[in-house]
DNA sequence: TTGGGTGCAAACTCTTTGCATGCCC
DNA sequence: GGGCATGCAAAGAGTTTGCACCCAA
């Protein structure tokens, strides 16, 4: 059980949101993803505990999720949503796609925060979050 | 008439492609957008001209636009894809999201890039392009 | 007891595919 | 004339909505 579970159970209940299965269920599934899930990954990890959520439970749940700030939303391009957990404690990161297999992987930089930081303060804009996608091939692919 | 749209034209020719009615409507609208748009509102542009061009079709050249990059295709998370020209002599830019009223305006920053184009040599991974979306609130939005 | 929570199925939207026809070369 | 190009319609995929039932408070 990861912190973030336990703080996203605690922010629901906090928000007024009543503790359903369904719900426990689809967090305690992100807090156990490795980076950026799609809503039916959720779904599949979720069915691997005894639980059964049903799919529109589960979007319901994310679209909550995520107006609380819990998790972030994204989309890499497949057409498809992927869904990630911000983790308070942890680093702030973004992510790498191959565009040949598929695969999104993590990765963090501080010049690259701070270049959007400044950034943000010129801008005739307010800025509340960003998001930086590198596009290529994994060592894998690549060969 | 862009640069754009006959640089466009013109490396469809080179790349093999006869040279249909669809095809330069499509290439013709998305020369005339401003910034990132939609399917539908390329769709819809092609239809303000004379020529109608089938959804299929619009969506089937967007495609090979996309492969030639001639077109870089992007999602600001509403789960409809965006598309804008690659302008080869134009500034590389980003954008910005309005997540109240939907809003997409492109900026640029040098800082940025260079922050990128740092992070691209160290990380073990064939970096090709990359994405930065910036989400908030815009100026009319923000009141 | 009451209203939010949940599941199921249907609806919706965006996108892709199949296929017959048309047109460029 | 041959084969890519195109349009139409149908299929697919992901996501959202409607609605009845259930359960936590």
């Amino acid at each position: 059980v990861s912190t973030w579970t336990e703080h996203a159970l605690r922010a629901l209940t906090g928000a007024g949101y009543r503790r359903g299965g369904a719900r426990r269920a689809v967090v305690e599934a992100l807090g156990r993803q490795r980076c950026a899930a799609t809503a039916r990954e959720i779904e599949a990890a979720v069915h691997e505990g005894d639980r059964a959520v049903g799919r529109a439970s589960v979007y319901r749940i994310l679209e909550e999720l995520e107006r609380l700030r819990l998790v972030q939303r994204f989309d890499v391009g497949q057409g498809t949503a992927r869904y990630e957990r911000v983790d308070p404690a942890a680093e702030h990161h973004h992510h790498l796609v191959c565009d040949r297999c598929g695969r999104v992987m993590p990765f963090a930089d501080p010049g690259l925060e701070d270049a959007i930081a400044r950034l943000s303060e010129r801008v005739r804009f307010e800025v509340d979050d960003h998001e930086v996608l590198l596009r290529g091939s994994c060592r894998a692919c690549r060969g």
